[in-house]
DNA sequence: CTTTTCATTCCCCGAATGGGGAATTGTTTT
DNA sequence: AAAACAATTCCCCATTCGGGGAATGAAAAG
């Protein structure tokens, strides 16, 4: 039995979900509610298994809930349930510490209850263009692709970089004197218009 | 009609795989290697939409294969299937474009198609295993929750930090001296048993 | 009420870093 | 062949950073 909670603002869709989970008869609704602020204080006090939260809830908005009641209810795992498909929107989600992200869109009955199926037994619900986003920030741009703004040799000094390595360290590495690195590093300011290792490093990996 | 390519050294799982494919008929298999080498060729000559592709091959490994004819052929979509389940085969695989990252392990005709299918589609099919440990890697609890090792302060400091500014405009920002932030910096240091920012900045995954 | 922790400021010193330029050796492009 | 680029080494100089310590007031913990 999955006890699931749901956080969503849309009375339609939250009777939706409501009917949907009343339906199947290894999942128990133990809360409905149409704001954060109504239920950040039950779920504490009333954990579930599942929460499936909206992302744009009037006040307190869904990403905020999360990060404010996960550490208190650490057993309970957080599903995104929303409209929204951009980046910025998905990345907040998945870093406030939301465990799957499914549209709203083209959803199914079958598709919600497999995405708790799934979230329950540790896995990860997303849907397929959800999933392809976050795959895709994967993709290094930063060594191989981009305009190759950078040449192949001040890539590989980037990556050392990246390990918190010093100049002459990574020289060791490259089995070059630790000048030449400075001079590459230098170099690499000026392609990337930046002035130290950390905004270098930020630019390399967001662009 | 898809067609797909497979590159699979274990002559078992390579058969059952062709036999998945050929008895779907939206399903057309226009090649089946058991080595990267002789994938290569064949693969940049009469590109498939999808090529299904394990990681650990004798001789060039399925990752290497991918980023060196993903270019040549950038319709072409790669989805790796694995016994690897752990964090650095997973993230190298996906870093080095593959779209898809599915377990061998308990993995079943349906999957496999609705994998595919997925994939044409322009979603990321994951293993549920899988795509909980590439949610995980979003996640950024120890700044903020967990145990406080750091103070408010530090971690406002931090922050700051992240963003590639230096002492004195941190200290500027806070309306502090900026050699109370370099003994924050110090305080940093020792807690998390760093050497330099990049290295404090990891530690919390903030670069 | 003491003790500890935190935020704060300050000093000194050596190492690391950033910015300016010059120069050599190959490779690639034109 | 000339021009452009890549990787390399070296110089000088100012700033920044990392590590050592000392000290104060305020807040939290014991």
């Amino acid at each position: 039995m999955i006890s699931i909670s749901i956080v969503e603002d849309n009375d339609q869709f939250r009777t939706a979900l409501e009917a949907i989970i009343a339906g199947q008869a290894e999942f128990t609704l133990v809360g409905s509610y149409a704001s954060a602020e109504k239920a950040m204080t039950e779920l504490t006090e009333n954990p579930p298994d599942i929460v499936i939260a909206d992302i744009s809830l009037p006040g307190i908005r869904g990403t905020e809930l999360i990060v404010r009641v996960k550490d208190k209810i650490p057993r309970t795992q957080f599903m995104v349930c929303s409209i929204h498909d951009d980046n910025d929107t998905i990345f907040e989600a998945l870093k406030c510490g939301a465990l799957g992200y499914i549209l709203k869109d083209p959803v199914t009955t079958e598709e919600i209850c497999k995405a708790i199926h799934d979230l329950y037994k540790g896995g990860s619900p997303m849907s397929p263009f959800i999933a392809r986003k976050v795959i895709d920030s994967f993709q290094k741009p930063p060594i191989n692709g981009e305009q190759s703004l950078l040449s192949h040799r001040e890539k590989e000094v980037l990556e050392f970089l990246a390990k918190g390595m010093t100049y002459k360290e990574i020289a060791m590495q490259l089995g070059v004197g630790a000048e030449t690195i400075k001079k590459h590093l230098k170099n690499i300011y000026q392609k990337l218009h930046v002035q130290n290792k950390i905004e270098a490093l930020n630019k390399f990996r967001l662009l």
